[in-house]
RNA sequence: GGGUGGUUAGCUCAGCUGGUUAGAGCGCACGGUUCACAUCCGUGAGGUCGUAGGUUCAAAUCCUAUACUACCCACCA
């Protein structure tokens, strides 16, 4: 074995481990038709993008899967990769470029484009160089790009497909603008943000009438725009002024008052302003209306020349202020309220969309829709923790089209082309610039879409994309579907909804690995189980941000803590789909289990050295030669904590496996385990046994590292190399996940293992509590009144003696307690410490009158429920007979103690 | 306006389908240089399980209502 220092350094392993599993190859996956597939796909991080704490979380979870799969013996492919990120990315450039003093269209399409892959390649890499710092065993050689040639004609497929089957359209509608980037968003892109505003109440005098029509409204620039005025047709106080105008102050417009159901007569004042060119409703009063649209701002929503001149060429928000003060000094402005409500932002550079009126393609969701919800509610796709089913269903339920298309430069050019021949409106979807004549009109001259598409219409198509889709090939036919996805539950809307509508859709042509026919839906989805992660936030529970600064630095926490201990950490803290509060110092709890861990393996070695021409024998299976009960005990422990976390691990309760495996190893391993076999090890027992209680105990050793290398790989690995003889190549990573085995969980050997504890426990109590020096040697006597308790009793002697520092036990049956002695009571069997000159009489009076008290609380609960008619007759009997058993152990407990207190002195 | 989660020790959280004395980690107090580990070991203090009802022999656990808190969805000007 090789020398372990005296704690573990983190970051010589973390580099030396990771290079040799990228050497030695073991991240690769291959198809295999011997094993099992396990697949899973990493949630493209954007280029653009650095590691954060979410990250962290995120890709730890799927690295313990994918690990665990792997040692499982699955063919374990993780498909790792990045994402172009349009409009971030563009912002990116397009900000240093402004650092120049230029602007993209100084430039060019193509030559921006060029400087945008050269800024991609020279940082676009960072995230994946950080996620290998946290040791993810991703299949490199797989690494795929959004906007590689590959995916980015998967896109153009499926653009054209659609398109094809009808289901794309052009058209202009009112979409989301973002005054800031100049590109539609989709929906999903628009947060809603409560904010303090106010409703202006505005008067429009009413033409050939001394009255007024008020309207209030919370946008009052937006009256520039207006080309009605709408009540509710049944509203009685209204009626009469339908049908006439009214002067649109501020212009020379006027405009008519219509009727439509939309307005709700309860609100303001029952009469609404109509701007179709900047509402999403009142664009669809106008349509039903015919109303003319007027649009009053320019892309970056300065006011256009539809305005006033005045108003033109200045800013939105600008404007309000002084329309309200121009409509002020007019008597036109009613009253101001405070008024709440809910603005959307950009949900990438947060500027307030402006709802404007564009061309722009669409994708029609509802056919897609259907069939992705089906598989979730009937549990072909399971989500974990399943509440968000829900939230699924809702969603796809009132889902709507999609807008697709984004006015940037960097994503996917839409693939449309159109015929430049006045007057003819012909339009087709294809790769590559048609060859053949428009059938329309017979010229050959065609000119692209200029826009580009959303990038998520690129991520949509992930996890089949990334294995070579739509081409069939024998990846795509033994990898597809994945297995779990792992993801925030904040863009599940984005991009886990519109995976599941474009897995259905585009795979079923896919064989299987035999060559018929996907028909089922499980062989469709693109995922079986998502993972739904918890979200992290700073120790006051706020979200973590760049603007607050909360966000820890992961690699600063990997140098602190390291690696490990940065996994473990994250894994122990986060329960399924619950937040998580973080801070580095929690890392504490990684880096010390890491050094448990170190330090256990250091004493097995150094107790190594100690035996003549002692070698591990590496086994997989284990024998219970010179065992005991500390032997016996230990590995029923083992097994059923290797079936408790194979089962958490199976349901996706991956904290639960972090603690079930931490307090194996910490306090039954080492607390208990280890220090009994040191009465052995350190004993004068022969080699033979010494080599055989030392052998069990690194197998054991090493079955738990197997079962720690998941979350922790890089420990676990350093410890396990220097075990033995490893030969090059050899890796924990592949050695096999360790299986239960029934045969030796044995619940009778467990519990008398805690019996022993218990009283060591109760001494250390009474050595604790009467402050006897820990160096001070005791003796104790054990006074039992059964045979089979002697018989235990005689097998613990050696470790009560060794855990509880006593010279001598004695074995007593139905004695007396001595004089100036101090006493226990566990499981019926009395514990006598004598301790002449050392035994403060007071204190023990005091300890045992507590114990008293507390046992009887207990007694006379007990009772009051046995006394309880009803509790007696109604309770299933074993409660009853284990009430009974407990009533009865308490008195006689409670006998002891009062004896004892007597006797004290 | 609708929906979802949380509310248990000073802090962060476990407590599954109701049934021993409600647990852990951190923090705190006290004591420890025993030959793996002070990133450690031992002992201890600390909780009427948000509130109010209900179901039950039995409720932290199930039901109803309610408060506080966080988040998500929604076209109310």
């Amino acid at each position: 074995m090789a020398q372990l220092s005296k704690t573990y350094s983190p970051k010589e392993a973390e580099e030396k481990w990771y290079s040799y599993w990228e050497i030695h190859n073991l991240f690769h996956a291959k198809a295999n038709p011997d094993k099992k597939p396990y697949t899973i796909v990493i949630p493209p991080p954007n280029i653009t993008g650095i590691l954060t704490m979410g990250h962290v979380l995120n890709n730890t979870i799927q690295d313990v899967l994918v690990r665990w799969k792997r040692m499982q013996g699955y063919e374990t492919l993780w498909m790792p990769g990045t994402d172009h990120a349009g409009i971030a990315t563009q912002n990116v450039v397009e900000k240093s470029l402004l650092k120049e003093g230029k602007t993209r269209h100084d430039l060019g399409r193509a030559k921006f484009l060029e400087v945008v892959w050269k800024w991609k390649e020279q940082y676009g890499n960072t995230i994946i160089k950080q996620l290998k710092k946290l040791g993810t065993s991703c299949d490199w050689e797989r690494e795929r790009f959004t906007m590689d040639e590959e995916l980015s004609e998967a896109v153009q497929e499926v653009f054209i497909r659609l398109f094809n089957k009808g289901l794309i359209y052009r058209g202009k509608y009112i979409i989301n603008w973002c005054p800031k980037d100049h590109t539609a968003i989709s929906d999903d892109e628009v947060n809603h943000i409560e904010q303090n505003g106010h409703l202006w109440f505005i008067k429009y005098p009413i033409v050939d009438s001394t009255d007024y029509a008020i309207v209030a409204t919370t946008r009052p620039e937006t009256m520039l725009g207006d080309t009605a005025v709408c009540v509710n047709p049944n509203d009685e106080r209204y009626k009469h002024l339908i049908g006439k105008n009214v002067k649109l102050p501020l212009t020379d417009r006027v405009i008519p008052i219509i009727a439509d159901d939309f307005v709700d007569p309860l609100f303001g004042t029952g009469m609404v302003k109509v701007t179709p060119a900047h509402d999403p409703n009142d664009y669809w009063i106008g349509q039903r209306h015919n109303l003319p649209q007027i649009n009053i701002f320019d892309i970056s929503a300065n006011l256009n020349e539809n305005a006033p001149i005045r108003y033109q060429k200045r800013d939105r928000f600008e404007i309000r202020r002084e329309v309200v003060k121009d409509l002020e000094s007019l008597g036109l402005l009613l009253k101001i309220e405070a008024h709440t409500n809910a603005v959307g932002r950009c949900y990438r550079c947060d500027t307030i969309i402006e709802p404007y009126l564009s061309d722009q393609w669409f994708v029609k969701m509802k056919p897609l829709a259907e069939p992705a919800l089906k598989v979730v509610l009937d549990g072909t796709l399971k989500f974990h923790p399943d509440r968000w089913v829900k939230v699924y269903e809702h969603w796809m339920t009132n889902i709507r089209d999609w807008c697709i298309s984004r006015q940037l430069w960097w994503g996917h050019r839409i693939p449309v082309w159109y015929c430049t021949c006045d007057g003819c409106d012909h339009l087709s979807a294809s790769k590559t610039e048609p060859k053949e004549k428009c059938p329309k009109c017979g010229c050959h001259q065609y000119r692209q879409d200029e826009d580009v598409l959303d990038t998520w219409a690129s991520s949509w198509l992930w996890p089949f994309s990334t294995l070579g889709w739509y081409k069939d090939n024998s990846d795509l036919r033994y990898f597809y579907p994945t297995d779990t996805l792992v993801t925030g539950p904040d863009i599940i809307f984005f991009w886990v909804a519109r995976m599941v509508m474009a897995g259905i859709e585009f795979t079923k042509e896919i064989p299987l690995p035999d060559g018929s026919p996907r028909t089922e839906n499980k062989d469709i989805v693109p995922f079986r189980n998502v993972y739904f992660t918890s979200i992290i936030r700073d120790a006051q529970g706020r979200k973590m941000s760049k603007s607050l600064g909360n966000s820890p630095d992961p690699l600063d926490v990997i140098a602190e803590y390291g690696a490990d201990a940065l996994r473990f950490t994250v894994l122990y803290l986060a329960p399924l789909g619950q937040d998580v509060l973080y801070s580095n110092e929690k890392c504490e709890l990684g880096r010390n289990f890491a050094n448990k861990i170190w330090n256990a393996g250091r004493f097995l070695q150094m107790n190594a050295n100690q035996i003549i021409d002692f070698k591990f024998q590496i086994s997989n299976s284990i024998n219970d030669a010179y065992s005991d009960l500390a032997d016996r005990w230990i590995l029923s422990r083992l097994n059923t904590t290797i079936s408790e976390m194979t089962n958490a691990l199976d349901n996706f309760y991956i904290n639960d496996a972090t603690k079930i495996l931490y307090d194996f190893i910490w306090h039954d391993y080492c607390d208990w385990y280890l220090e009994m076999i040191k009465t052995r090890l350190y004993g004068d027992e022969p080699d033979v046994v010494k080599k055989a209680v030392l052998n069990r105990a690194i197998y054991i050793y090493e079955q738990a590292l197997m079962l720690l290398h998941p979350f922790m790989p890089f420990v676990t690995e350093e410890i396990w190399q220097s075990l033995a003889e490893r030969t090059e190549g050899e890796s924990i990573m592949i050695s096999q996940f360790p299986v239960a085995n029934e045969k030796w969980i044995d619940k009778e050997t467990e519990a008398d293992g805690l019996f022993m504890q218990n009283l060591v426990n109760a001494i250390r109590t009474i050595r604790g509590e009467l402050e006897v020096p820990p160096s001070k040697e005791i003796n104790i006597i054990l006074n039992f009144h059964d045979t089979e308790r002697e018989q235990h009793l005689q097998k613990y002697e050696s470790y009560l003696k060794r855990l509880t520092r006593t010279k001598m036990v004695t074995l007593l049956r139905d004695s007396q307690k001595p004089r100036h002695s101090a006493s226990a009571v566990v499981d019926n069997v009395e514990i006598f410490i004598p301790l002449e000159g050392l035994i403060n009489l007071k204190a023990e009076c005091e300890r045992i009158q507590r114990e008293i008290d507390r046992v009887r609380g207990l007694y006379t609960s007990t009772e009051k429920k046995l006394t309880n008619e009803s509790f007696v007759s109604k309770a299933p009997k074993e409660v009853v007979d284990h009430e009974r058993n407990k009533l009865e152990s308490f008195k006689i407990t409670l006998q002891k103690l009062e004896k004892n207190l007597e006797s004290i002195s």
